[in-house]
DNA sequence: ATTAATTTTTAGCCTAGACTAAAAATTAAT
DNA sequence: ATTAATTTTTAGTCTAGGCTAAAAATTAAT
């Protein structure tokens, strides 16, 4: 079935809602993400469940059914194998693919998506270290833990963030931080829980709880 | 201002029924084109009109102003660079592209389009031959004949199509006729103007006037 | 120069996808 | 266990961009 660029952006953020809880997800928490008012997202949650792609319970909030979740799965292949491209190809810095990316991953054709993958030689993840769903919906598993959950003196590599909007891809950028920098935890403020990271052999340098959790890094 | 969808596929079709000619461009012929009905074509077109996009009267036919014609071209610019990606980098046939960019024309960003010219090398035309005009909406002039023009015994060399229905670039594959071919005019038929060809060092091969009017060369 | 045929426009209707305001259900707080 | 606060849904409106049917203008044909 035919899906339009209103459904596949509701679908891409249940989607991401889904991902870290097991509860269904609130009509409210779309409408914050989708910048639509909540009224808005109960129509369209009455369309989708007609069409089978989410199970929602007036009230009781919504989950995707497997198809949905397979449509969302390849929106997201799409907008992460762009990114690729944008990076890889046309000299983008990461925190500027976005926005393009939101709009190339509605472009449907089934071929273009597996030469681009192809052409781009089967990348596992994005410029910003998440990963880019298989042509079956499979997700590689990474294993990444959470900046903010290493241990004190642990050495750990910088594999991917949390978060892609463009100001906290900057501010990584301006503090030199970027995918495959080896760091080390130096100092964990109990206080605010603040870390001190050490880059590579550089001077150390400052960052909060709130940039630590969102990134993402391998032992 | 912002274009649509919508407007821009119009504005884009009503550039095409202006090359051809002087005279302003019919309702009827912007229904065919577009896949709607007379009705909603004069709805649009008093639209258009409202943001200075075409020049409309009633009853007396539309032509594009010199800023949509800027927008038509920056959308035929987009849709042609695309087609030399989609072609050069991804392995596509010249008949397999026209679907799928015309939906990637639609893509708004400067600077990708751009990116995506450097990208490529700056063509001068795409996989049909057709000119890519540049950013500043210049068409680089290429001075083709259509084959029907060239004379008895007259060698050319093929360097497009004023066509680019599938199927058409599908008969042309078939009989060795592609961009660079070299071609010999042995014949013209005066009962249906259909003509024989030499192709390089290959025998002849017979085609029709239709087919003829619709290839490009360069004497 | 009328009449006939064709083209174009108007008028009114439809759907997708948004909105606001008000009603209903759920959750939190006394 | 009520009341209050919050969340969600319903009901009704709006706009973009289509549509059909009928009216008006233009063009063609006698």
């Amino acid at each position: 079935m035919a899906t339009s660029l209103a459904e596949e952006n509701y679908l891409k953020i249940i989607y991401r809602l889904c991902e870290g809880t097991k509860e269904d997800i609130s009509t409210n928490s779309i409408a914050e993400l989708t910048n639509n008012k909540a009224a808005s997202v109960t129509d369209m949650l009455q369309k989708l469940a007609e069409k089978g792609w989410v199970t929602y319970q007036k009230y009781q909030g919504v989950r995707l059914t497997n198809i949905g979740e397979s449509i969302a799965l390849s929106i997201i292949r799409k907008h992460r194998l762009w990114e690729v491209f944008l990076v890889e190809k046309l000299g983008y810095n990461w925190d500027e693919v976005h926005e393009i990316a939101e709009q190339l991953e509605h472009i449907e054709s089934e071929t273009l998506i597996n030469k681009l993958d192809s052409f781009l030689d089967f990348p596992k993840i994005d410029p910003h270290g998440d990963p880019i769903p298989s042509q079956e919906g499979e997700i590689p598993e990474l294993g990444y833990l959470h900046l903010s959950e290493v241990k004190l003196n642990e050495t750990c590599t910088l594999m991917g963030v949390a978060k892609d909007s463009a100001v906290f891809l900057q501010l990584l950028t301006k503090l030199n931080l970027s995918l495959g920098a080896r760091l080390e935890v130096l100092e964990i403020n109990t206080f605010d829980r603040s870390v001190s990271l050490k880059i590579a052999e550089e001077k150390p340098i400052f960052i909060s709880h709130e940039v630590a959790k969102n990134i993402l890094v391998k032992i």
